[in-house]
DNA sequence: TCGCTATGATTTACGACGCC
DNA sequence: AGGCGTCGTAAATCATAGCG
């Protein structure tokens, strides 16, 4: 439990990447919602809650992704595509 | 709600996503003895006066403008620093 | 181990809106 | 109207994790 707290507390405790996992959550609510990226405070919240991050961490993951899409589509395009696609299968059931 | 610039466009995603004005001032990172000294004046006061503001800019060699704005992101990530000391401390 | 790039965080600069 | 406040964000930049 302090061991937990610390290490929000700790200052700089090394940045890890999100977990596959976190980084599949987040990538499929940006593709599903690509003609507005812009999840509400609640959205993040929730999506901070599934990813087991903060809700700021949710921002700077939006942020992010918004620009370097926006600077570079084709290269987005095969992950496009796959959370594309894992949508439409994922919606007919 | 809009921010900047909703592009017209048809047919492409980001079309209707949020742009900067192309008139928007390039980001330029301020100088360590910038921040520097900034920081110290928002020790002193996290709001400024007219006059302070009008003097950390001549110092600085900032727009007034840019002082105001420093002051205000300052103050949001003050904000920020308090919210998740909190955050990490309940539970 | 070394470089490089991808990724998460932070820093400037505004637009939108609010309240004197 | 006018000016400064917050809030959320764009875009650039920083720092370094992580991979070939």
């Amino acid at each position: 439990v302090m061991i937990l707290r610390s290490r929000f507390l700790d200052a700089r405790r090394k940045r890890r990447n999100f977990s596959k996992q976190a980084t599949e959550v987040l990538n499929e609510y940006f593709y599903s919602h690509l003609s507005n990226p812009y999840p509400s405070e609640e959205a993040k919240e929730e999506l901070a809650k599934q990813c087991g991050i903060t809700v700021s961490q949710v921002s700077n993951w939006f942020g992010n992704k918004r620009i370097r899409y926006k600077k570079n589509i084709g290269k987005f395009q095969e992950e496009a595509n796959l959370y594309a696609m894992k949508n439409a299968l994922g919606a007919r059931q | 709600h809009k921010e900047e610039k909703p592009e017209l466009d048809p047919s492409n995603p980001v079309a209707n996503w949020i742009h900067a004005r192309s008139t928007r001032k390039k980001r330029c990172p301020y100088t360590k003895y910038q921040t520097l000294e900034l920081e110290k004046e928002f020790l002193f006061n996290m709001y400024l006066t007219r006059d302070r503001r009008y003097e950390v800019a001549r110092v600085l060699n900032l727009t007034e403008r840019q002082v105001k704005i420093w002051f205000q992101n300052r103050r949001m990530k003050m904000k920020k620093m308090n919210k998740e000391k909190s955050d990490s401390k309940e539970q």
